[in-house]
DNA sequence: TTGATATTTCGTTAAATTTAGATATATAGT
DNA sequence: ACTATATATCTAAATTTAACGAAATATCAA
């Protein structure tokens, strides 16, 4: 667990909000087509109005930092919480700070 | 408390060593000439490398934050943690996160 | 193989951040 | 009033980040 990256990951709102979307997925993404067990689609993060481009690299800020993992099915990405990595990271930074 | 603010200040590994270096003032000021109580001197960071403007911008940062508090005496100025604003972003991120 | 869909990567531009030197401000001492 | 010290602010350069559209890649379906 990279804390400087980590941090730096957290520092943007919108991947924050990705973050917190994908606590409670079937709350935000009832309307997946795939089975939400896999993970949630990428492309169903376009609804925090960036484009396609701007969210795979906000997504891919997140799995650089360890906070999401993947998985690639057919031709989607689904993407899941890393819990290990944020409580590694909350712990760390409860204790640094 | 701006959580926003909060996590870019904390975002530069500088000011993260000035939070830590205020948390145990007499092991890292112990040669200050002022008696610690008031805070530790402005100047004292100089030690982290970096010019005097710059360590003066960081400080801001932190402060503007709300992370650190200042008190003026005569011409120097003492910083103190705002342990506050410290426990209320490690709750704060700890519930959202 | 060709076409359609999903996602990433590339190239570019704009904006924000970091840094330092120079200048300005504040205060102290003589 | 003048000088010295401490700190902040201004200005400019270098670097990083964010954003988008276009192009590249991957997979599926026909």
């Amino acid at each position: 667990m990279d804390l400087d990256e980590v941090i730096k990951a957290l520092g943007h709102p919108v991947r924050r909000e990705i973050l917190q979307w994908l606590k409670e997925p079937e709350k935000h993404f009832a309307d997946q087509a795939h089975p939400l067990e896999v993970g949630v689609c990428a492309g169903m993060f376009a609804r925090c109005g960036l484009s396609q481009s701007t969210v795979s690299t906000h997504l891919a800020v997140l799995q650089r930092a360890g906070l999401v993992s993947t998985r690639r099915i057919g031709q989607w990405v689904f993407y899941k919480r890393n819990d290990d990595t944020i409580a590694a990271f909350l712990r760390q930074i409860g204790q640094e700070l």
